[in-house]
DNA sequence: ATAAAAATAGTAATAATTACTGTTTTATAT
DNA sequence: ATATAAAACAGTAATTATTACTATTTTTAT
């Protein structure tokens, strides 16, 4: 694999955010640096970076998945209203499920642990949520 | 909220399997009973029965959303080769972090925990994984 | 049985993502 | 430094999952 300046500031703007950026986010902050990326090279370095386990990618189901530079065990929160992902302290004990060893059913990789609700900003902002 | 066939039969199959079908796969199935349903039937029912809270969506991040029927407190096991999803039971303690308040970040409506790796038939089966 | 509301089938449209292709970068060896 | 091969890129086209639209059919209540 070869070095790449456009695969480099998507890392760094991923290492320097506490955001957690949707692909086209990233799209359009690297842009600022390298006005000729493609959206096509980003997904294909998050992927990438993905596969070679230096980034997360966290999946909400809302269509769009976000990326996290940061891989070390944490959990997410994701406002369902906002659709913001927001870094989520939880008790070790969860994340350490993973050496435990699950009935045999395969091997565990990795777990992911999503909270979902509306974020305190969108409970003060929208009064009608349901 | 009017009473529908299509939506009782969809209801009724994904309460049936152990399997957490995607769209296409319910689409599929409860064809059999009614050749002439519509993809976007069933995608309709589907986020309207997640709405209802009568059954849960699981996003594994490959593309497609599986559904299942089973909303008790429990886990899943992904495998990413062959893109099954698994019951796992979880030691509760787990799933009662929805009872406990998160630092305030918003309301806690859901958490999701998946786990992800090659299941044991994949393990067989396949030699290069990686 | 009738009429209004809701749901459907079928199709068209959208949105996120991936694939393709000819050009540019990067790494390596002369 | 130059030449060369491999990898990555930009730009665009294609795919795939999902949603929106519309005219017709079902459901529910009168």
């Amino acid at each position: 694999m070869n070095y790449s300046r456009q695969r480099e500031s998507i890392k760094e703007y991923l290492m320097s955010t506490r955001e957690h950026p949707t692909a086209e986010v990233i799209y359009n902050h690297v842009r600022e640096s390298y006005p000729k990326i493609s959206l096509g090279t980003v997904y294909r370095n998050l992927t990438l970076l993905v596969d070679l386990g230096e980034i997360k990618k966290i999946s909400t189901g809302d269509g769009t998945d976000h990326f996290d530079a940061d891989t070390s065990a944490h959990s997410h929160y994701y406002c369902r209203c906002c659709h913001s992902v927001m870094d989520l302290e939880v008790t070790p004990s969860v994340e350490q499920i993973l050496s435990a060893s699950s009935a045999g059913i395969g091997t565990i990789e990795s777990a992911s642990l999503l909270f979902t609700g509306v974020c305190k900003n969108c409970v003060l902002d929208n009064d009608n949520l349901d």
